[in-house]
RNA sequence: GCCUCCUUAGCUCAGUCGGCAGAGCAACGGAUUCUUAAUCCGUGGGUCCCAGGUUCAAGUCCUGGAGGGGGUACCA
């Protein structure tokens, strides 16, 4: 049998009796979280129970405090002069300031005076609360009533003190919304990288890092948009919810439609769409995609990610990717401030991009002969470049049945693309594996696309447009045999976009980047979760 | 999917050879009117991820499971 209060303490807070069941120590934690949920507004005070409880109890028992003394401590509003960074250049004297933040730094000097450091959205500052400026009962209630984590709201005189810290005095300051739970531990914040991706609001709160991360992630994707639209481009948006998954060579995550009793698929990628688009006037268009594929996870692959995507009419891919440089070179530098970052290798090695100057153009066979030391233009025998393969200890799965391009393919993803740092772009890849990309004029097997590399990884894809319905529709037939051959990320044949093209589709140049991708590499990280604020994880 | 590492107080982390579960921060009580992760005195707080097993004895060893990280495979 535990006893409940039974160890009256000076100036415990107001706390009625508890008509509740004993928690029994042995009972667990979990049954005392029952017991506290089910009675959210009994100010519970039992002496033996986890750390946990007790925290959220004694903020309980203060929100019951507030509240007895007339305090709400979830008031609709708050008039606020200046954001914290605003008040903090103000000059020593400036009166009736008024801020609001959370608190999340309490040093109580005395019965008569309390510093705290408040933050918001623009920055920290320091609050002073003492009986000089503020009246009796109101610092009273605070200093009984308020914890770190509550957001209050002050206001006062800006004040120097005497270490020179600018200061705002408090002359009036009320409770704006109290915690009930702990904060992170306030010198190291949370570091554990799950409660990171699970409770992001924690890493925010507590991480300077993480909140500069993801403003970042915000100003990156407003400048692509400004630099786009300030070029005559048009935004819009697509279908997400489709019958046929199109667009590249992907597994989509399916769904149904209840009323039309009809399966439905989730976007891999808006290319389709957009250039219908061409076919319906528009010259230069883009669109913010939100893609899903339903593909194994790893550090640089996301279920849901974020794609951007243009098409403009009358570009080949040589205009794009002139254009790509000039786009990135004014995003990055008006972003970041810089065209050199460091981006952590997957060795976990440092290494340092430069995106300024003229990007090299390189191609994909050229890339293989100097990193891998084959010449695949001259060993076009699938058995010998097999051979080759195994003897350099690349076994992929389903190696087998590879045909050349593909295994081209494999050879450049093992061997050229992992070490490059870049910015570099790829050219001539094997038409196969492109079946949306314009054909070569002078060389039938591969297509007008590049791709651009940074950090080994593939940030914009891009591609002449395939324009010819007739070219089009032999590439559906090819994927439609891998299809039936079992290959289930083969593109399904879209007769409607084929339809479309036949009405005329000008000359275009497209491409598409991958927002989280750029985002972690410029800010330094190797895991794609670390640039999407709520990641999908399992449930617990 | 496979390999591997991790999971200990609200948070950040120690825990040696299998021998009473630890620290800092946070919380609670007290002192303190210029602090800066305030300081000082005192107090409470644990399902050692879960379920089995070995053992006189398991946070520690073994088996299985869950969640997470990294690698690999698949993949724009």
């Amino acid at each position: 049998m535990i006893p409940i209060a039974s160890r009256p303490r000076r100036g415990a807070y107001p706390c009625r009796a508890l008509p509740l069941p004993v928690p029994r120590r042995s009972a667990g934690s979990r049954r005392v979280l029952d017991t506290i949920a089910r009675f959210p507004t009994c100010p519970l005070r039992i002496r033996r129970t986890t750390m946990a409880e007790d925290q959220i109890a004694a903020r309980r028992s203060k929100r019951e405090f507030l509240r007895e003394e007339g305090v709400n401590p979830y008031p609709d509003r708050w008039q606020r002069t200046h954001s914290l960074a605003a008040a903090r250049e103000l000059a020593e004297g400036t009166a009736n300031v008024a801020v609001a933040g959370r608190v999340m730094l309490k040093r109580q000097i005395s019965k008569k005076m309390i510093f705290l450091t408040l933050q918001d959205r623009s920055g920290q500052m320091q609050v002073c609360l003492r009986r000089d400026t503020l009246d009796a009962e109101q610092l009273r209630i605070l200093r009984r009533g308020l914890d770190s984590g509550d957001f209050l709201g002050v206001r006062g005189n800006i004040w120097v003190t005497r270490t020179g810290e600018v200061t705002l005095d408090a002359a009036e300051a009320a409770v704006l919304s109290k915690s009930l739970r702990p904060m992170p531990e306030k010198w190291a914040g949370v570091q554990d990288t799950e409660t990171c991706y699970r409770q992001r609001y924690l890493d925010l709160l507590s991480n300077e890092e993480t909140r500069a991360r993801f403003r970042f992630r915000t100003r990156f994707v407003k400048a692509l948009r400004d630099y786009l639209d300030e070029h005559e481009f048009e935004e819009v948006e697509t279908p997400v919810l489709q019958t046929k998954a199109s667009g590249a060579l992907a597994k989509p995550f399916t769904s149904h439609h209840n009323a039309l009793d009809m399966d439905v698929t989730l976007r891999i990628a808006p290319e389709t769409w957009l250039k219908r688009l061409l076919v319906g006037g528009y010259e230069r268009v883009y669109e913010f995609a939100r893609c899903f594929r339903n593909e194994g996870m790893d550090p640089s692959h996301l279920q849901d990610f974020t794609m951007l995507e243009y098409y403009v009419a009358y570009w080949s891919y040589h205009e794009n990717m002139q254009f790509t440089q000039d786009l990135l070179q004014h995003v990055v530098q008006q972003t970041k401030g810089s065209l050199q970052f460091t981006c952590s290798g997957s060795d976990g090695g440092r290494r340092d991009v430069d995106l300024a100057g003229e990007w090299p153009v390189v191609r994909m066979t050229d890339l293989i002969a100097e990193k891998a030391g084959i010449d695949v233009t001259e060993v076009r025998d699938p058995d010998a470049l097999r051979t080759w393969c195994r003897a350099h200890g690349i076994h992929d799965e389903g190696l087998d049945k590879l045909a050349y391009p593909s295994l081209v393919d494999v050879i450049y993803k093992r061997t050229g693309r992992p070490d490059l740092v870049g910015p570099i772009f790829v050219i001539g890849h094997p038409i196969e594996l492109s079946p949306l990309a314009r054909r070569n004029d002078e060389q039938p097997g591969i297509t007008d696309r590049f791709q651009l590399l940074i950090n080994g990884w593939e940030v914009v894809n891009a591609y002449s447009e395939l324009v010819d319905p007739d070219d089009q529709r032999a590439r559906f037939e090819e994927q439609a045999a891998h299809k039936a051959a079992g290959d289930d990320e083969a593109l399904p044949t879209e007769d409607d976009y084929m339809l479309c093209m036949e009405y005329g589709m000008p000359p275009a140049s497209g491409w598409g980047m991958g927002i989280d991708r750029m985002v972690a590499l410029i800010e330094g990280r190797t895991n794609l979760r670390d640039a999407v604020l709520f990641p999908l994880m399992r449930p617990l």
